[in-house]
RNA sequence: GGGCCCGUAGCUCAAUUGGUUAGAGCCGACGGCUCAUAACCGUCUGGUUGGGGGUUCAAGUCCCUCCGGGCCUACCA
């Protein structure tokens, strides 16, 4: 037996400096989403996310808070797990910056860059925002009324010396541009490509990647008074994630990744510094980048009697885990900016979830269960009609990997949900009710032929709507070994006989709650 | 200043990358059905594809220009 092809993505690691936002909660869902569609279409998949949990900001919050960085992360790391665990992500690791593994990753990169020659000492000196952790040109910043200097994102910023370790970025121009013209798909979508060519061709400063001004990081190995720039350390966690730097242990198998899963605020580190770092040190580059977009809150009112729900756990405890899902997956094209809102997310999750799929496993399944003594029914002979729709739901198959190969997730849904509406387009054309009366073999077949559509589209399903697509598959007693994509097609049919449990509504409606305070914001 | 992306029905988006009468969902109106989660099916309303010009037998698609929105990057001090 072939070995399994594996498959190694990863979300950015968050920054636990504060409480996750929705940003944090879009990146993790729709990761898990194309992990969970790996996994289901074969592959040996390893999935990671983490935290980020060194540098000043860190260090100066806790101080705030009376506490140890050490302690700030580990309460504000936990809350980012459990807002992940609260999403349904399927994480096979959670990587903590402040892990020893990790040093060692991150000590190892270093030392084979500078054996390379791309590390060298210096001094920078300019307007240094703690904040950003970054450097600016005079020019970029300005003197604000309040007599505080601020760099263009409005942080302070203040006039700083420091001793500082250089990467030779500026060497890696030609190389990097090389790579972006050979891997045409290293960075999607193809916008953001287009800003990272752009922004290499116009030529590249060296980087500064030391700090001395705080401690809270990782020693510099030849000379500990350093700690790494924020960026060494937090990428390398792609491949601490995978055992660097022991190549012995299996998980390297995993590397290189397929993608790494950002946001586009952070394209420029992932498509530029990071695979720069990699090609110093010698190692290899990630076969993707992906960036996707923003979510914005389009002004909509949110209900007083359900708070703020733009919070993540809000979100998920106010219109459930799956129906989160799908509307972000569904809705926001996957690398497009986006918008949600409480109408928006009402309308799509009960349209498509509830009223199509939903109901049209309810309404064929309590058919089946009323009329064929609760077991799949037998079916005669396919008509044109049934041949049809069991030929669509066959094709979707190729159709969803050909979308997902570009993590292309919208189209991908867009496909299943096709199917979806042409099934109840069937089932409303067969009339298996009126047959009932007429024709008990032809409804049978109707019947037969829907369920069938609706077990495919509920493996299919799976990724995005774990909770829900899983209980419609209980409803048609799918053995827990038939739900890979793998029983797709025709060869996992519908067993003929096999009892089916009484079907309950997967996929309930979303119900505005009486507003009980009589009123609303 | 240079560069990139976008503007299609009230809303969210399609259009095999120049090829017939520009499609679909949501919303709305009307009708149908009763298996079903106030669901489902059908019909209809709705567009000079932001404006203008050009290339072509043929333009939503290519070129120019203007308007409007977003982004990357650089400069002016």
């Amino acid at each position: 037996m072939a070995e399994r092809q594996k498959f190694y993505l990863t979300t950015p690691i968050f920054y636990p400096n504060g409480v996750p936002h929705i940003g944090h909660a879009y990146t993790a869902l729709a990761t898990d989403a194309i992990a969970r569609f790996e996994r289901l279409d074969g592959k040996d998949v390893r999935f990671l996310t983490g935290t980020d949990e060194h540098g000043l900001k860190m260090k100066q919050t806790a101080a705030e808070e009376g506490m140890s960085p050490q302690e700030l992360a580990d309460r504000n790391s936990a809350v980012f797990r459990r807002m992940e665990d609260a999403l349904d992500c399927t994480y096979d690791d959670y990587i903590r910056t402040t892990e020893p593994r990790h040093h060692e990753a991150c000590t190892e990169l270093w030392r084979r860059m500078e054996a390379a020659g791309d590390i060298y000492l210096s001094k920078y000196t300019g307007w240094y925002s703690v904040r950003q952790e970054a450097y600016f040109d005079e020019k970029e910043t300005e003197v604000g009324d309040d007599g505080v200097r601020r760099e263009p994102l409005g942080s302070p910023v203040e006039w700083t010396e420091e001793e500082t370790y250089f990467f030779r970025l500026s060497s890696f121009q030609d190389k990097l541009l090389a790579h972006y013209e050979a891997n045409p798909e290293f960075v999607l979508p193809r916008e953001r490509r287009n800003e990272v060519v752009s922004f290499v061709e116009g030529g590249l400063q060296d980087l500064s990647i030391s700090r001395t001004s705080f401690d809270w990081g990782i020693k510099v190995p030849s000379d500990p008074g350093h700690v790494m720039y924020v960026w060494v350390d937090a990428l390398t966690n792609y491949i601490t994630g995978a055992g660097f730097p022991d190549e012995s242990n299996p998980l390297w198998g995993h590397w290189p990744a397929d993608v790494h899963i950002i946001g586009k605020d952070i394209v420029r580190f992932h498509a530029v510094y990071w695979p720069a770092f990699l090609m110093s040190a010698g190692v290899e580059l990630p076969k993707r980048v992906f960036a996707h977009g923003f979510l914005f809150n389009r002004g909509e009112k949110m209900s007083k009697s359900v708070g703020n729900v733009v919070d993540p756990f809000n979100l998920v405890e106010t219109y459930g885990v799956d129906q989160t899902r799908y509307f972000f997956l569904r809705e926001v094209g996957f690398g497009q900016d986006g918008s949600y809102g409480h109408e928006a997310i009402v309308n799509r999750t009960n349209a498509d979830l509830a009223n199509d799929i939903g109901n049209l496993a309810q309404r064929s399944l309590s058919m089946i269960a009323k009329n064929c003594e609760g077991k799949v029914p037998a079916p005669g002979s396919f008509t044109d009609a049934d041949k049809a729709i069991l030929a669509a739901a066959d094709g979707l198959h190729v159709l969803v990997r050909q979308a997902m190969d570009r993590q292309a997730i919208k189209h991908y849904l867009d496909a299943v949900w096709d199917v979806v509406a042409d099934a109840n387009r069937y089932f409303a054309g067969e009339e298996p009710w009126a047959k009932r009366k007429t024709d008990l073999e032809r409804m049978n077949t109707i019947l037969y032929v829907t369920a069938e559509v609706v077990r495919q589209v509920a493996i299919l399903a799976q990724p995005v709507v774990p909770n829900g697509a899983k209980q419609l598959l209980d409803f048609l007693s799918v053995a827990e070994d038939a739900r890979d994509f793998a029983a797709l097609g025709e060869t996992g049919r519908l067993e003929v006989g096999v009892e089916l449990p009484k079907p309950t509504g997967a996929f309930p409606r979303y119900v505005e709650p009486e507003a009980a305070d009589g009123g609303k914001a």
